[in-house]
DNA sequence: GAGGGCGGTGTAAACCCTTTCATCGCGCCC
DNA sequence: GGGCGCGATGAAAGGGTTTACACCGCCCTC
């Protein structure tokens, strides 16, 4: 009878030698505690055999992975930045990424949980704006995987971070308008409801007016989903309801560039009738027309740092609790000074 | 001296309950197996001990990961449409799907599939444009692992695949856009030197302008990268290059805006003076002032339907060996007759 | 020449789970 | 009442690897 054509196995290796399954192991993962000749009949064999340590096998008995999780809530060009930056990090340092979506779904949320939890990665970055990775975060006793999270921190459990300054970077570009001249500022907000991180942004607006004495347009409900359609239809809605704003702060640059279509579409120019300025510095915004002005918040920059963060706390080395990166106003076309020259 | 915290095994719950291991296994993995009393108390025990099974000792045993890696070129919305539609069809077959980049670069590509290899999962769709995965491809006699390939066929193996007929849907652009009034009907042309799918499009287009006895324009080089600058860069070198045509078909959509964004640079207006025309229907050109009209490619079926066809693979069930998708052309605000009315 | 150190190798346990096979108790049937 | 079938459980093997420990020559030293 034939043998059957299993994909062959460490002890395939080691009986094609006469040598021990253990000696053979040594000769791929600790090259100099075996002779060189050892070594080389081994490597030999592997190569003849096309033998592949089963990494499962092997994770299982090392009690360690060496991969790690991104979790995401949503598919968008600003969350792969942040993976990109994961990705550069971990590679240095000797991790495999990969990427998980949530679709801010408890149900997938939970499964991607228990990946880790169940031993499939070492640990998690969470790049998150919403809520805990269950619907009621865990019993304190049932321990936590290394977390470490990316853009804006969780009020649910206290856990290592890196985030922008929302809030600052709101009221930096709501500044900014202020300085071009404009008083009539609006403000298209993010899912509030859900988004601590569009909470901030809105609460840097709010101060910002306050600052400069002006009156917030609060009018806006709920505000968008930081997506185009959104920005679009919170835009629409803001140009039939009430005075024409000469500036608008949006949430996100996605809805900025809905915003800016609205306003065409509405007869408008862009920043000629209305100045708009976003915030992230997405792709989309810097190859529209007119080019956003927006405030950049370094997507990549924060993926690395976690994934750094996330490094030490699997090593047991110190780590830093919070890491706040800066953002910087990038000025392009879509701003203007008002009244116009 | 306190025991150490590890995280709880099926023992410790066995332990707990003074039953054994199995009955724990099967009360939790098949449910009809063992009284409900018993079932219910095993789930008590692992509520209260904060019991997760371990997936790595599972898989090992099971010899099946019920995991799926989409491997990719490079970071791009395009491709994670595809995944989309991938991750759409896993979940519904109780997949998870994992998602890796190679960055073009042959280590990369040699660690992803080797995880693979490895029994990390159970196999792999390939959704690329270029070479095999790794620099030189396997011996026969090694085994390559289950892969599905989406969008475009691949050279150095015969493998499932679903693709889109890139030679067609280019030469549906070039007839459209001959169609429209136009003769003098250019190419910005995709890396022909690495992408089969860059070099079909070029194929279609030429077949397009032989069919309409046309004369193509051949000077253009090697094309550019699939982005936005080189995308405006060709379409720089084209305007100071020769005739100027009246007509642009660009290999995909993220270079034909930066192909308008030439143009406009130019001082030139889209479509009024050239028409501009991709293929992909990408986010980007959907949202882009003038929308760009292109062939849409359906990522995320193609992406569905790669999983679909990696599933039955797996499952040993019969498969088609290549699905060919449908492409259309989507008319959007690039084009515009010729001469204009 | 006996003891010690040392480099190279083998043996076997451990990692945690699933699954086959055996066991056991119980009700049922003739 | 004995045999039988059946449903629930337990014992143990097995999955492929790493690694602690034992072993075995060998050379060196006193």
């Amino acid at each position: 009878m034939v043998k059957t054509n299993r994909r062959p196995t460490i002890t395939d290796v080691a009986n094609a030698l006469g040598l021990s399954i253990a000696t053979v192991s040594r000769a791929l993962a600790k090259p100099d505690m075996v002779t060189d000749e050892t070594r080389a009949r081994v490597l030999e064999a592997v190569e003849r055999l096309g033998y592949r340590p089963n990494l499962l096998a092997r994770d299982l008995r090392r009690q360690v992975s060496k991969v790690v999780f991104v979790v995401a809530p949503r598919l968008s060009p600003f969350f792969l930045d942040v993976f990109q930056g994961v990705d550069q990090a971990a590679r240095t340092m000797g991790y495999t990424v990969l990427l998980g979506f949530t679709d801010r779904n408890g149900e997938r949320e939970e499964a991607l949980y228990d990946q880790v939890l169940s031993n499939r990665a070492d640990g998690l970055i969470l790049v998150t704006s919403s809520r805990a990775p269950s619907p009621e975060p865990r019993k304190p006793s049932h321990r936590l995987p290394p977390i470490v999270v990316a853009l804006e921190a969780v009020d649910w459990a206290n856990l290592p971070t890196v985030r922008a300054d929302h809030r600052a970077a709101a009221k930096d570009a709501v500044d900014y308008l202020y300085s071009l001249g404009h008083r009539a500022i609006a403000h298209i907000p993010g899912p509030v409801g859900t988004s601590p991180m569009a909470r901030n942004r809105l609460e840097g607006y709010r101060a910002a007016l306050a600052a400069h004495g002006l009156q917030s347009s609060e009018r806006l409900g709920e505000g968008g989903q930081f997506t185009l359609e959104t920005g679009y239809a919170a835009m629409q809605a803001l140009l039939q309801e009430g005075p024409r704003p000469t500036a608008v702060f949006v949430a996100n640059d996605e809805m900025a560039i809905g915003a800016i279509q609205a306003i065409k579409a509405a007869g408008l120019r862009v920043p000629h009738d209305i100045s708009v300025m976003g915030v992230d510095d997405q792709r989309i915004g810097r190859s529209y027309d007119p080019a956003l002005t927006t405030v950049r918040v370094p997507a990549a920059d924060i993926g690395y740092r976690s994934m750094v963060i996330l490094g030490k706390v699997l090593n047991g080395e110190p780590y830093e609790e919070t890491v706040v990166v800066p953002t910087e106003i990038i000025v392009r076309q879509s701003t203007a000074p008002y009244p116009a020259p």
